[in-house]
DNA sequence: ATTGACCTTCCTATGATTGGAAGGTTTATT
DNA sequence: AATAAACCTTCCAATCATAGGAAGGTCAAT
């Protein structure tokens, strides 16, 4: 099998292929004389394992981790599931700050007139020179940022 | 004012403010004689408007507009109320494709025993080759691709 | 023999931000 | 006045994962 082949049968492109054997994610191909990697079965399961992964939100670096444990027979499920763990609390911080914008703006758009005049609270709010900002941080006294 | 006391009224670091000027988001500042950049009070001001659109999320790409709104003083409510609505949109969809992501991996780390046996569901789906096309998923799992 | 669809490597870009190096300026202290 | 520190300047590089393209080689079918 060669990339093209191996990249239709994983959903892993061939340009991430070989980034991936690049970086060392997984290891460089065999080469044909020509020079054409070559492809077998198990790799191609290794890449559909890194397609769902990614398709996860894994990043590379923790796929690492996950390739290593899954190819090691011995390993304890605990681990696995600790990868896993860490994975979902960094998905629900992230999830946890785009929701805190969204309603921001959420609450910004509810109150803005949307007509043709030009008072707009969104733009008062994003100008304000005294900004609270209670919405994203506690009351605590200065420091902005 | 300097670069530095700008950034640290702003909340925007130098090195941002810099390049901000460089990709023309606003305007190349004034000089001094030896070429320290000077910012006045207006310009803070909209460093700061620049700031907290960022941390609601807006791209630059859509403060371009958003800038374009704030300073002109004939806009329509309207007008800023879609770039603010469009940017929601797009808060959500980041938020759903990270929340299904969340529940799969919930539900795959549910069912593991997290022991040290090397048994481990949440391996077993990534690496399992029955459902390598995403649209013919067994029901025991959500939506990935 | 030619064409077209592959493959190879290498370079570039993305978006927003940070880091650093090399060198000039300003400010404060000795 | 000399010196040191804390600035400033530009330029270059790195991040992360991915995509695009150029230049050139290879393979299969016409």
């Amino acid at each position: 099998m060669n990339i093209g082949e191996a990249a239709a049968a994983s959903g892993v492109s061939a340009k991430m292929i070989r980034y991936y054997e690049q970086i060392g994610l997984i290891p460089a191909a065999r080469r044909t004389g020509s020079g054409y990697r070559v492809y077998a079965d198990a790799d191609v399961h290794t890449l559909r394992f890194i397609h769902r992964a990614r398709n996860l939100g894994f990043p590379v670096n923790r796929m690492r981790e996950l390739l290593a444990l899954w190819q090691d027979r011995n390993r304890a499920s605990a681990n696995v599931k600790a990868v896993a763990l860490a994975h979902i609390d960094e998905l629900e911080r992230k999830i946890r700050e785009l929701e805190t914008m969204r309603e921001t703006l959420r609450h910004l758009a509810h109150n803005c007139h949307g007509d043709q005049r030009p008072d707009c609270p969104i733009l008062a709010d994003l100008a304000a020179d005294e900004y609270a900002d209670a919405r994203q941080r506690p009351p605590v006294v200065v420091a902005r940022d």
